[in-house]
DNA sequence: TCATTATTACACGAGCTAGTGTAATAGTGT
DNA sequence: ACACTATTACACTAGCTCGTGTAATAATGA
């Protein structure tokens, strides 16, 4: 049992509470499908580990780094602020962003940890 | 600071590794996007839900449990199948499937506990 | 005011998604 | 073989997504 390598320290005792947990009602379902639609997107992944790493970033600097138009940043950026993940500060002629949704880097940590320790294959 | 109170043993050092970690590539954003797809959508997380719940349950009971066509169930669960996040095995007339894939339990429940705690408010 | 830079607004379009309806397939019991 | 049930195959379609290109807006400096 070489599970969990490098990602020990994630002790949810997951099947657990999901067992004995009604069934997911589809306004619950909703909800959490909004969660994860944000981060079933390779662009806005980028972008919001950029930002977990840099706290605040601006349009053109975030372009660059991911090597793509301003134009598809920002529209990922206003997509992911009208969801109130990402809030903005303008500085000049830029607009910083920085995130204030706690639940991304923790999903996104998680989510890491699992498909590194290749989820599929065993 | 009343946060995480339903969902306490959540022990991941989320931003630290993040913090650390290089960007991701557009090959690893894409491996992490497939994951999120999956759950990125009501009726599967109502799906997986039911099966975590149950282990293992065939078409026509998931049919009758969340109030939808077998065609669209059917559809669902050969998606997840082919993802290798389900299995299905024949019982006579009825195939039953069952979860295979290891992320998706800590994923859901990881995600239920931080939109429960008011994730978005606070 | 004017030129320049940074960002956003908007319309457009290719591509994917998820359900529907109909038809086919597979197993069961007589 | 036949009727019946469970599931899947397939074609179709409404709706959404995400990048593109063009144009507008906002701040800066001369």
């Amino acid at each position: 049992m070489k599970k969990s390598k490098r990602c020990v320290n994630v002790k949810i005792p997951s099947k657990t509470k999901l067992k004995k947990r009604p069934l997911l009602s589809p306004v619950e379902a909703g909800g959490l499908q909004a969660m994860f639609k944000v981060l079933a997107n390779d662009t806005r992944l980028r972008l919001l580990h950029s930002l977990v790493r840099s706290e605040e970033l601006c349009v053109s600097e975030l372009s660059k780094t991911l090597g793509m138009k301003p134009q598809a940043i920002s529209n990922q950026l206003q997509r992911l602020s009208d969801l109130r993940i990402l809030v903005a500060r303008r500085d000049g002629n830029n607009i910083y962003y920085r995130i204030v949704n706690e639940c991304i880097a923790p999903l996104l940590n998680l989510a890491l940890c699992l498909t590194e320790a290749e989820c599929r294959d065993n």
